[in-house]
DNA sequence: AGACATGATTTAAC
DNA sequence: GTTAAATCATGTCT
């Protein structure tokens, strides 16, 4: 069904409207007639009238008396049918209601509206091809990814995405440290999400109110101008691109208070805490027991880190600090090692007391230093 | 404040 | 990819 036959198909229910009263002949039959001028001239200023009113009064004023069906779109009580409901002219200034039943009731209304028929289908022949399919903004869809992928949007995971755990993670410190930084960051996370919801609720809900204005606006003035389901088409369209320009608006700024937010936690990261007690202690004491060969395999680095609430690579990096210091200053390190030797020694005694074993446990380098330290090629 | 300790980063070699 | 080595940047101690 092209345009003008939609057009047209909505027209033929209008209120009393006749196929036969819309001769544009007669128009011009009855315009050379005098009187009837008068009449044009009349109905002409109703509608201008009309045309003139506010946006709120075409929205409080609803669906008129006669049958909503001339509109030619949905007959879906839930589509605007909402401003149609009950309140059928209730509280307009009876000279509008006079104006308008004046209006419809005219007996020129019909061929004047077949006149705006024609002038319309040359127009619509004249705008069509104009509007088109715009393609999804490429922008709007990167920021939708960068919400998607922070969290913003997209369902509730707990709260944070998945580099900012990382993030945490890396962020070294106690545990207590991390966990408190990963809330915090967390909760402000989720203050931005609530926020970036709600106003995109609101502007949800206002784009749908203005809508139905608009809607409900062309539904009335349908009545005395011909507009086609397609022209409201795009009527809503138009709305919509603004409102998702709107939308973009504040697509953008949540975007940049997450950036803000992570650099900032990011910064915080930077900054350099030293690992708790018990973690260097972790970690020396497998680095003077196995001072022979101090190079953890991956399990061995994945179990340490684990003891010691740090990452994998925190402890490469601890290994690798350690390795060159203790390399270059054996002498200043020869304390530390007697101490964790003695301590693994100590340990180990226990273990084989506690299993009721007199043999030695065997350790890499129990009691044994300072021992050469190699790389695992050979090199010294 | 300055010295030293230490975790992270960078660079180059393998 | 890992590692050594140098270096940076920050934490901690005096």
């Amino acid at each position: 069904m092209d345009d003008q036959t939609r057009m047209m198909t909505g027209l033929t229910g209008l209120g009393g409207l006749q196929q036969a009263d819309v001769d544009p002949d007669s128009v011009r039959k009855q315009q050379s007639l005098g009187q009837p001028q008068q009449d044009i001239g009349d109905i002409l200023q109703q509608i201008m009238a009309i045309t003139d009113e506010s946006l709120d009064e075409a929205q409080a004023r609803c669906w008129p008396e006669e049958s909503p069906a001339h509109w030619g779109g949905s007959d879906d009580p839930t589509e605007g049918g909402r401003a149609g409901g009950g309140m059928a002219g209730g509280g307009l200034p009876l000279n509008f209601q006079h104006r308008k039943h004046a209006l419809n009731c005219h007996r020129m209304k019909p061929a004047l509206f077949s006149v705006l028929c024609e002038i319309k289908e040359k127009t619509v022949l004249s705008i069509r091809g104009v509007q088109e399919e715009d393609p999804p903004d490429p922008q709007i869809m990167r920021l939708d990814n960068m919400l998607l992928a922070e969290g913003v949007s997209g369902p509730e995971k707990g709260g944070g995405s998945a580099a900012a755990a990382a993030a945490a993670a890396a962020a070294g410190g106690s545990p207590t440290d991390s966990s408190i930084e990963h809330s915090d960051y967390r909760a402000k996370l989720a203050q931005i999400r609530q926020i970036y919801h709600s106003e995109l609720e609101k502007y949800e809900q206002a784009c749908s109110e203005f809508t139905n204005h608009v809607m409900n606006l062309l539904r009335e003035q349908s009545r005395t101008r011909p507009i086609s389901p397609k022209e409201i088409e795009r009527m809503v369209a138009i709305i919509h691109r603004k409102f998702s320009s709107i939308q973009m608006q504040l697509k953008q700024s949540t975007c940049e208070a997450v950036m803000i937010l992570r650099s900032r936690f990011l910064d915080a990261r930077r900054k350099r805490r030293n690992f708790n007690k018990q973690a260097t202690e972790v970690l020396n004491e497998y680095f003077y027991s196995h001072l022979s060969n101090p190079y953890p395999s991956e399990e061995a680095k994945e179990e340490l880190a684990k003891k010691c609430g740090i990452t994998v690579s925190q402890v490469s990096n601890w290994f690798g600090n350690k390795r060159i210091r203790y390399k270059k200053n054996i002498g200043k390190f020869q304390e530390e090692a007697n101490l964790y030797a003695v301590k693994t020694a100590v340990d180990a005694a226990n273990v084989s007391a506690q299993a009721s074993q007199a043999n030695s446990p065997a350790t890499p380098n129990s009691g044994g230093y300072p021992a050469p330290c190699y790389t695992p090629d050979g090199r010294l």
